[in-house]
DNA sequence: CTGAAAGCGCTAACAG
DNA sequence: CTGTTAGCGCTTTCAG
């Protein structure tokens, strides 16, 4: 059996609220009595009881954390951010991978829930109405990462996304191309879907390029190969000079099929990915790309998050951080 | 505030008992007040605190998990695997990265033990005495997953990775290569790091190839950077035919510094990973690797893990699922 | 079948 | 300063 306070009281030849007092206001304890304690809880290796602790308190310094689909390479960095500032916090994160399945989503709210989680952390996914509703039943601080919401009043922590695509785009159009090709995320996804979409026509418009909006294709999450999307993008648009792609993983996986039919990037063919994974750096040729900064979204959305949870006021609801341009090989200056 | 089971009984008009006895033995309770009971939950919304339960059941249905390095992507799917399985079962995982840091380790064993987790997943690291004896002392159910310990008995889950990388440069030699280099992972990882070196040595030894045992470079957990250590190993061992890399993530930083330097693979070098990752499938060209199941080896870790839990004997201690080897476009076959 | 009461491990008044 | 007591939300005897 675990000892409990009870077991370091006894020992301590003291009253359970003295133990509790050391452990709690040391100093409304007096000296003698508390080394006796200290001594015992060394002893007995006592550690307290988090559960019998949370039912007081009504705090458990647990969040819960939502991500749709964990093997997407752009979580390990925006995890690793989270767990720090949680952990810096005296925080603990339960994980759970949605897999883009919203009964899942529902089924693990409850259990944050019920498990009496302090906060939620709701990563990259559409906010739908149901959704809302569930969460605002809920009634617990949520900082949603990666993704917003424009019709309810969440917070949220991301880069922004449209401006990025719009600025991606508009890099190629500056470096002269004039048919350019775009390998998008379903457009139900409301970070790597839509707004990348909308960056992307944007800057079509205003270079009146508007003759390029069709050379898109959109892969779908839940059945996405990289390969696939690549290959039929390559199948409808076979006379493009560059193409956007909403994520690394689909700029990879073009860069592969290009290999395979002799096209030559960035001689023939410019491609430019999206997140600035690791991998990104590591590529044939080496891949230009959109870089956001993972870690700091993680980071940011966690301390925003504890603060909202322990009643610090936090003046901006919705925080958009810096996004980058980073030119590596995979593009070229196309000379007229 | 959250309705508690006095709200629900007190507008059921039952006593606490009963909302108590729908919820957890309902035939024992008569049809009328059952309903009457359950409308009241509906209309309350009411969900149990598992806080209060946990404290009765003393069994929290939450595994602790430690990763030493979230960032490889190797753990995506083995997380994957274990979610699955754990939601599977009703429990849910508190993920914490250690990022290969033993202070960090034991403070979240700590947390763990606090939390009252019923039991603890420990991810791919070596189990030093020092963690062996803390692991011990918090008497909760554990299994190593993706490593082993020989010293302690300690149930795990992995393949057998001597084995794995045996039969990787077994590979490489049956197609006749003589020169070979080896791409290591710390020796002190006991799992990416000595077993993978000790198959490595293994098959030149048999071969009679021991000529070659020098020609290996070795990368640090922490700092590691796939580029910098392929640089390296091109440097140290300019002549070899083939490197067997301990890790996908190096084969890939391998690929591109070779291209960089205008070295063909696998025409003038092949090239051989570990992991087989998804991205194994986009190199140029593409990787030929050793595959473990990750998704299974997860799955597989924490059916067992809460099988302890649940007190059901498992007879087998250390698990050793399969590995293979994916024969992919970045090795070649050398005529003499 | 059902309510009252005790208790899981801990904290927080409240006296003393 | 310190012990006693009540109670956090829930389950489980134990009577009735």
């Amino acid at each position: 059996m675990k000892p409990t306070i009870r077991d370091v009281a006894n020992l301590a030849k003291v009253s359970i609220s003295t133990v509790s007092r050391v452990m709690n206001a040391p100093d409304s304890v007096v000296e003698s009595k508390r080394t006796r304690v200290l001594d015992a809880i060394e002893k007995l290796k006592y550690q307290p009881n988090a559960l019998a602790r949370g039912l007081i308190y009504k705090k458990t310094n647990t969040i819960g954390v939502v991500i749709p689909d964990i093997r997407n390479a752009y979580y390990a960095d925006v995890l690793r951010g989270m767990e720090d500032a949680a952990d810096k916090r005296g925080f603990s994160l339960i994980i759970s991978n949605m897999d883009r399945d919203r009964k899942r989503l529902f089924s693990y709210l409850n259990t944050f829930y019920e498990k009496q989680v302090d906060g939620i952390l709701y990563t990259s996914d559409s906010v739908f109405p149901d959704y809302y509703n569930e969460l605002n039943r809920l009634k617990m601080p949520i900082v949603l990462v990666a993704t917003h919401s424009m019709e309810y009043e969440l917070p949220s922590v991301k880069i922004d996304d449209e401006q990025a695509a719009y600025d991606a785009v508009k890099f190629l159009i500056e470096n002269g191309h004039r048919k350019i090709a775009m390998i998008g995320f379903e457009l139900s996804d409301n970070i790597s879907g839509l707004p990348r979409y909308q960056g992307f026509l944007r800057a079509l418009r205003e270079y009146d390029l508007e003759s390029c909006k069709d050379n898109v294709v959109f892969a779908n999450g839940w059945t996405y190969d990289a390969l696939v999307v690549a290959e039929s993008l390559i199948e409808k648009c076979p006379d493009v000079t560059a193409v956007f792609c909403a994520v690394d993983e689909f700029a990879i996986g073009l860069l592969s099929c290009l290999h395979e039919r002799g096209v030559k990037v960035p001689d023939d063919i410019s491609v430019m990915g999206f997140d600035n994974i690791r991998m990104a750096r590591m590529t044939i040729p080496k891949l230009t790309t959109v870089a956001q900064p993972m870690y700091e979204i993680g980071q940011r959305a966690a301390e925003k998050l504890i603060a909202r949870i322990e009643g610090q006021d936090d003046p901006v609801l919705r925080e958009y951080l810096p996004h980058g341009i980073v030119v590596r090989a995979s593009t070229r200056r196309l000379e007229r």
